[in-house]
RNA sequence: GGGCCGUUAGCUCAGUCAGGUAGAGCAGCUGACUCUUAAUCAGUUGGCCGGAGGUUCAAAUCCUUCACGGCCCA
């Protein structure tokens, strides 16, 4: 027998001399409460004695998590979702169970308590429990109260452990949650309307990334999982919807890394007669509101290093950035020079890519991982993006911006593409960049063709930004499931 | 896909360099203890050393390979 199994033995006879007691493991039974918080809350400032005179009665639930034994009275703290507070039962106090029948309880059962509150010589706010009941039994035994549960794998693959034993995890689930609810209030005060497209695609479009297939039986159709939702958003904006705005789920199948999980989520929002410039404005000003949010400040820390989002954020065209902080002077670069800086740097069949794309390539190379501070790189080559606007100067350039906080790029938005014509001719090169059969969305350019307003448009990656505001290394610390092997 | 590192008790880790009876702390179990909080004190159970091959009188330790993970690169 594995050695858990003769652990979980012991826990099961327990759960049997309970039941032999009257005591239901698994009842199913309200028990109203209030959280450890707000009991806090409401008598962690009276002093002792103002509390020994009321001796306020209180009822809360939560999971043991540790259990000191002093023979006839055992002080234990319980967990629930907002924290511990620490419960005393003593013999000559407790009621139900009887002390004896209690002392059989774990560590890891989920209780619900009733008592008295008054504070300990160390001034911890306390339950003299008078009543406790077992509302589940635990038969497994928790990871170790000290260290907790570090393995890696283990945490990501228990997540629910990770959750039990690692309050910091906890939070920045929490804080996940503040920050989602944050932006969408932030656009919903600005009259966008939130709207869900769908995630099954006939033709995966919006992004340049490799798809996900899966199949529709009755229609015997082959669809795609979205790789973006930008198409059927600006489909939106043309049926007149003006300001519209997506949370959800993109699904990608490339590598995974500290930056990258199969399904992500990302923010992406619309704006009819708005430019770049006005979505970059929004955008400094909705992330240094969510930071203050979230920080109380404007300054964070991030991976040992100090991240400043006080406005006005550094912009740099993309060829600044190149100067300023990779030290290329492109411009006087030839096209061999970028192709063998950008063969050097790991890029592959860089021969047939335009000048315009070894340029982003180099970019990211060079300056994307020192782009800590909040940056927007503006200037993107054409051919690097198939949806947004030429600019009106260079028709090689597009309005484009990306944001870059922390060494990761944050944000993408740009002009959107109006012109059917335009839109079109890029399609038909993209295709014929990507070899035969692949899909044009000519219901897309029919909607053009109907007429977009002049919009601007941005998507904000919410897993990468939730990294940043939690001081989280990986994006699997942020997700609460992220793809493993089985 | 490539390189490096890791996988030992439920958990956190030693032990691997240099082969010689598998260790500690916590949790568990038995006791003692009615203000502790990593409670304390005494005793104690618990191992397919990730899997499979190999070398050797002898393998957690050396070699090969597979699985899973971490970091870096692509």
């Amino acid at each position: 027998m594995e050695p858990v199994q003769e652990l979980m033995k012991v826990r099961i006879r327990k759960m049997e001399e309970l039941k032999s007691f009257g005591i239901e493991p698994y009842p199913q039974r309200a028990w109203e409460c209030q959280t450890t918080e707000k009991i806090k809350e409401l008598y962690g400032n009276m002093e002792e004695e103002e509390l020994k005179e009321s001796s306020p009665s209180v009822r809360c639930a939560g999971r043991i998590v540790s259990f000191r034994d002093f023979g006839k009275s055992v002080f234990f703290h319980i967990l629930d979702r907002k924290g511990k507070i620490q419960i005393y039962a003593r013999k000559d106090v407790l009621e139900s169970p009887e002390y004896e029948l209690f002392k059989k309880f774990d560590i890891g059962d989920i209780i619900g308590v009733e008592g008295t509150l008054f504070k300990t010589k160390t001034k911890e706010l306390t339950i003299l429990a008078r009543n406790i009941v077992l509302l589940a039994k635990s038969l497994r035994p928790l990871p170790e109260k000290w260290h907790g549960l570090k393995d890696i794998e283990e945490r990501h693959r228990k997540r629910y452990l990770d959750l039990i034993v690692n309050e910091k995890i906890r939070d920045v689930f929490v804080k996940r949650s503040r920050i989602v609810n944050f932006i969408r209030l932030y656009l919903t005060e600005r009259d966008f309307l939130e709207v869900e497209t769908p995630m099954m695609h006939l033709i995966p479009g919006g992004a340049d990334a490799k798809p996900f297939m899966t199949h529709h039986n009755a229609l015997d159709l082959d669809l795609y999982l979205r790789i973006a939702p930008e198409l059927y958003l600006k489909r939106l904006i043309v049926g007149g919807m003006e300001r519209v705005f997506e949370i959800n789920r993109n699904f990608r199948n490339e590598g995974i890394s500290v930056k990258h999980n199969p399904e992500f989520t990302m923010l992406e929002f619309y704006q009819a007669y708005a430019t770049y410039e006005d979505l970059m404005r929004l955008l400094e000003d909705l992330i240094t509101r969510l930071v203050m949010e979230i920080h109380n400040g404007t300054k964070i820390n991030f991976k040992g290093s100090v991240i400043d989002f006080s406005p006005p954020w550094q912009r740099y065209k993309m060829e600044e950035a190149l100067e300023v902080i990779g030290g290329l002077n492109v411009r006087e670069e030839s096209l061999e020079n970028l192709q063998k800086l950008a063969r050097d740097l790991g890029m592959e069949d860089v021969n047939g890519a335009s000048r315009g794309k070894l340029l982003t390539k180099i970019f990211e190379a060079l300056c994307e991982e020192k782009l800590i501070n909040p940056t927007f790189v503006t200037h993107y080559p054409v051919d690097v993006s198939p949806l947004a606007k030429r600019s009106k100067e260079d028709p090689d350039i597009v309005e484009r911006f990306e944001l870059y906080i922390g060494g990761m790029e944050i944000a993408n938005g740009f002009n959107e593409l109006n012109d059917p014509f335009d839109q079109k001719e890029r399609f038909i090169n993209q295709a014929a960049r990507k070899g035969q059969d692949y899909p044009i969305d000519e219901d897309y350019i029919m909607a053009l063709e109907y007429g977009m307003p002049p919009t601007a448009g941005c998507g904000v990656g919410i897993d990468r930004l939730v990294m940043v505001l939690t001081d989280s290394p990986s994006i699997r610390e942020v997700i609460l499931f992220p793809l493993l092997r089985p």
